[in-house]
DNA sequence: TGTACATCAGTGAACGCGCGTTCACTGATGTAC
DNA sequence: TGTACATCAGTGAACGCGCGTTCACTGATGTAC
């Protein structure tokens, strides 16, 4: 039973630590994550974290693989199994909106140059994008997902970094959602591999 | 004339402070960017940037508009007046080659957080995305530039940040241009967007 | 059920570091007469 | 052409800061008998 806060050990440091992290990315940015910064946070020494991580690149490698488990699951739970680009589009648009409700861990699990080698990091960007290419699959069944996994992914996360950086409008949660859904028709309702299946039988391409 | 370097008087601090900071960037990454490092490798003393520079976001900022403006340059190289998906493509190849060849700077110039406001940034990133919509215009007269143009960028800006983050294979300059060729014509050649004039003149358009 | 002891998870002082920024200063340069 | 002086572009000492990490330590917990 942990929890018991008052008493010598703290219970369960190791989640206190990543729950204190996320906090502090959320408020100051990757800027404030610091090791001493999380120990203040999680109420306990500075040293107290090096008993649950080796070093200050764990606890940041720790924090990227639940984000990248966290984005999993919005994903998930935006569409289960798409079948048209619309249910592809709708899981682009929780894409973006995690990257904009989670600006600075997004940024630590993409955009910072840290240590891309740790396991945990590893086996999770290669599950991400493996379920890229099981969405891929099953909405554009006639495509090769090899060679539409990639410009879909990278469409999808070219938005999200536009948004982020504050080089398309952000305003409210209907606009982005909107021009993500617009920027992914645009490209994927009928681009030239997506309708290999539509040429094959076009009497039942959509108009 | 500037580049007495044995004077009291450096020359051209300005530049050189410029340059310094780009070589850390190459070298360190954004971590290796400080102002004092800076100074250190310009020769010069640990407060003199401040001459040129109101503090560490303004050097920062303007490394970042160097690294806009030599972006523009090297995308105009790769083709001036593109009229085919092919000619986008050269240009996409040459986005994702900056971003990997300068990957620190690239970070610096869209993944920082680092002062959005700063007019110098606002204007170069203003004109990056006017350029995107003058090259979609001209390879796409069909489309409208308002539309196209953005998920172009984010495609284009997607696939340089998953090769930069070792996402995609980066092992050899050809295979990521092959890669990014590959991606770019998967979405573009007959989006349903690009090909407007084609369905207007379906004879014209390519099998 | 009680006790001895190993192990675990914390503490707190200390290390050396590099950072951004301020300040009063001084050497070099350029300009007006 | 020479001189006085304002301005500019550097210096270097100092500030306070937070950081990652080490170390020897100690209090709490769990286990074997």
């Amino acid at each position: 039973m942990p929890q018991a806060s008052d008493s010598y050990h703290h219970g369960d440091l190791r989640a206190a630590c990543l729950r204190a992290a996320r906090e502090l990315l959320e408020e100051d940015g990757s800027a404030g994550l610091s090791l001493r910064a999380v120990a203040r946070r999680a109420g306990v020494s500075a040293t107290a974290p090096y008993r649950h991580y080796a070093d200050r690149d764990a606890l940041i490698s720790a924090v990227a693989a639940e984000g990248y488990r966290e984005l999993g699951g919005c994903l998930a739970a935006a569409h289960s199994s798409p079948a048209t680009s619309d249910d592809l589009a709708a899981i682009a648009v929780a894409y973006v909106r995690f990257a904009l409700d989670h600006p600075a861990m997004f940024r630590v699990m993409f955009a910072e140059p840290c240590d891309p080698s740790n396991e945990e990091r590893v086996a999770a960007t290669a599950a991400l994008s493996e379920y890229v290419r099981g969405v891929v699959r099953s909405a554009f069944p006639g495509a090769d997902p090899e060679v539409l996994a990639t410009p879909v992914w990278a469409l999808v996360h070219g938005l999200a970094f536009l948004h982020l950086d504050g080089k398309l409008d952000t305003s409210t949660p209907e606009v982005v959602a909107h021009q993500v859904r617009t920027a992914v028709h645009a490209l994927l309702a009928t681009s030239p591999v997506t309708s290999k299946a539509a040429a094959a039988a076009p009497e039942q391409a959509k108009a």
